[in-house]
DNA sequence: CGGCAATTTGAAGGCAGTCAATTAAAGTGG
DNA sequence: CCACTTTAATTGACTGCCTTCAAATTGCCG
């Protein structure tokens, strides 16, 4: 793992896939170390920002899993998205208007926003870094509102293979977060989404393993079950 | 209205709100005249791009109303967005994962991606011009995605209430889309929509008026409906 | 081993979907 | 301008999937 020191230039460098091609390496180097902080730890289901907060900073998933969600006043909880490391995420202005956090023990960058900012304004390798992620994550959440529209089987169905792609695993995947967190994404009961994956398994195309993890089985028929 | 050449380059100095700050307006200008092409007309119900079409354009909505939607090959179709003049849209790459179909009559500015994304990396007003449409658009996708978990009455009020935002209306608002638009962008059928406009008309929230329009009654009880 | 939280399973109810029919509105041709 | 056709929108009756409420089971951590 990288020093923390210059951990977000690295990030940058790597996901532009261009070493060497920074005009001047040293002094980006030197603006995007001034900008960040952390990364700093924090444990399951910490808050890492809440909605409503000021919107000062722009977060870099090191590592571990993060929820941004919105809880609402009847206590009902909705969660937006995953984020996974690499994700950087938390674009607002004025206030938060989602909670940032840690579905598993988690390591995140802090980036000063209106920093980065003027950052991209004179690197446009940033610029389209930040472009890029964004993009990405508004792919991701197109597919999530498309993805409500669906029967149970469908949602987790999809669930289960977008995230063993994220997670880049075959077979068993070890899910990183609670039924709660997943019913609540998908816009389930908790009850609802376990009975689904109970008939998932009657079905045979997955398996409960020890642990919460999930082995894929007929990963075809939950492809075909994605419609 | 604006001569069609430059148009591009008047709504990025418009956007950024700070006329004379950039470094050479004539180069910028030229730039942006040379990527654009269009303003395009389409007439209700075209197609403007179709998904799994090569994604080599980005489009800026010059006038009328736009959707972006994915068709099933049930015959399902969901819509994921409705987009008005001002607004930049269209990021993916390779292919298109949505169709782009106009609405209303409509104008239709075409930017090469490409092309833009090169401006872009030399005019840092311009890289923000897209993020920040790039960053409201997300902000708008992920509001959906909470929204199509409530109640139909709460879809509903949800959406005229934005959409009168949007269109700066008070009072009537003429709806620009069909029923069936509207159903599969709130993710319900026409019948369950029809059946709770009827609901909010009775309650006195909203009333009918002749062609598609509505008009809000009573703005206070549809935000608070909006929960 | 005991206690608490997370998950699973069961039974009953509600909201939106489906199928079908009616009404209203928009487009066409005489 | 009106009769006609076609499409869009509304209304009704019934079904089904998911939710709600409740209980049992499992797993985790002291």
């Amino acid at each position: 793992m990288p020093s923390d020191r210059g951990l977000f230039f690295n990030v940058v460098k790597a996901s532009t896939n261009c070493s060497g091609t920074f005009v001047d390496e040293g002094r980006v180097k030197h603006a995007l170390c001034a900008l960040q902080r952390g990364p700093v730890r924090f444990q399951r289901n910490d808050v890492i920002a809440c909605q409503g907060d000021s919107a000062d900073y722009i977060f870099l998933v090191v590592g571990g899993v993060v929820r941004s969600c919105r809880t609402f006043i009847n206590g009902d909880r909705n969660v937006i998205a995953f984020y996974l490391p690499g994700d950087l995420f938390g674009w607002s202005d004025q206030r938060y208007s989602l909670s940032v956090e840690a579905v598993t023990h988690a390591m995140v960058m802090f980036l000063k926003r209106d920093a980065l900012i003027s950052v991209a304004a004179r690197e446009s390798k940033v610029a389209r870094f930040l472009l890029d992620k964004t993009t990405d994550e508004l792919r991701r959440s197109q597919e999530h509102a498309l993805l409500i529209n669906k029967g149970a089987k469908c949602r987790v169905a999809t669930f289960l293979t977008d995230l063993s792609n994220r997670l880049g695993v075959r077979g068993a995947i070890d899910l990183p977060m609670s039924r709660q967190d997943i019913a609540d994404y998908l816009g389930l009961t908790i009850e609802t989404l376990s009975r689904t994956i109970t008939q998932l398994e009657q079905l045979g195309l997955i398996a409960r393993n020890p642990q919460r993890a999930l082995t894929i089985r007929n990963n075809d028929a939950l492809i075909r079950l994605m419609g």
